[in-house]
DNA sequence: GGAGGTAGGTTTGATTTCCCAACCCACTGA
DNA sequence: TCAGTGGGTTGGGAAATCAAACCTACCTCC
């Protein structure tokens, strides 16, 4: 049997390996540089690099001059890259709630003034997309 | 230098090796069994056996006997394991957007008739957690 | 009672990754 | 000239992955 087509598994193909979400959570983070993100993620140099360049050919981050001479570059988001942001959000609170023991390294603040509990609902209506509000709409074949 | 504490990379440690994450989502299809899950990922049986072990060590999977003579379980989903939800929903909806080629393999319709577009918001004002609206409350040591 | 099928793995051996340390190159600054 | 920085690449050994075969325990059919 075929495996499922699923965006999912398609997101997972381009940022499913170790270190590359990690990579992002960094250059969120605003460290956008390759020592940085080495020594910031933990990840050795030549899986960073590797991670990095695949990033880049998938339109998720892309190399931007900040010298020459030295030529040197940064790593910035792309659009997709910045719409990586809520998948980190929601892992970061699965994380926070089911994971991580003790004060939690990191409490985002929202524009509201309040520490950011981060829920999905649906665009339109604003209601909370429960896993028993959803019904599938297009059935994938079995 | 020591990678920085966080609990996305705890989170990963949990459910960031290859295949837990699909293997995960078939449970949320509904399809609780060593074997569906083994085909409708393509996950090799031996990888496997070891994700769905870590991950009912972890305590995101419980296994449920559903016969004796011959024992057999059904993978079910504990509340942590629910809880990552709103994780496959933004994953999907970014593999939706950006890498996924032609009509979309699943759509969700959420109760209030609308095909779900998943929005992340402040769980307290509603409004949406975009990157801008966050600062940080607590500094992680750099 | 044997043959075949189902369910849930485990074992085996070959292939890929991963990790770490060392190295390289182009520059800068002292 | 010599150390240091930034951004990698290279090499070798350890670990993880893969596909296929195998195993156990049952059930069903003939």
């Amino acid at each position: 049997m075929a495996p499922r087509s699923c965006s999912i598994a398609n997101a997972l193909e381009v940022v499913g390996e170790r270190w590359s979400l990690l990579a992002l959570r960094e250059v969120f983070f605003g460290n956008t540089r390759f020592d940085q993100i080495a020594a910031y993620t933990g990840a050795s140099r030549d899986v960073l690099a590797a991670r990095l360049k695949k990033l880049v050919s998938a339109g998720v981050l892309e190399k931007v001059q900040y010298s020459s001479q030295p030529v040197r570059h940064e790593y910035h988001l792309t659009e997709a890259g910045r719409a990586l942001h809520p998948v980190l959000l929601m892992l970061k609170e699965w994380g926070d709630q089911y994971v991580t023991e003790g004060p939690l390294p990191l409490v985002y603040e929202h524009s509201c003034g309040r520490a950011l509990e981060p829920r999905v609902v649906c665009a339109y209506c604003g209601e909370e997309a429960s896993l028993e509000s959803l019904t599938r709409a297009s059935q994938p074949v079995h």
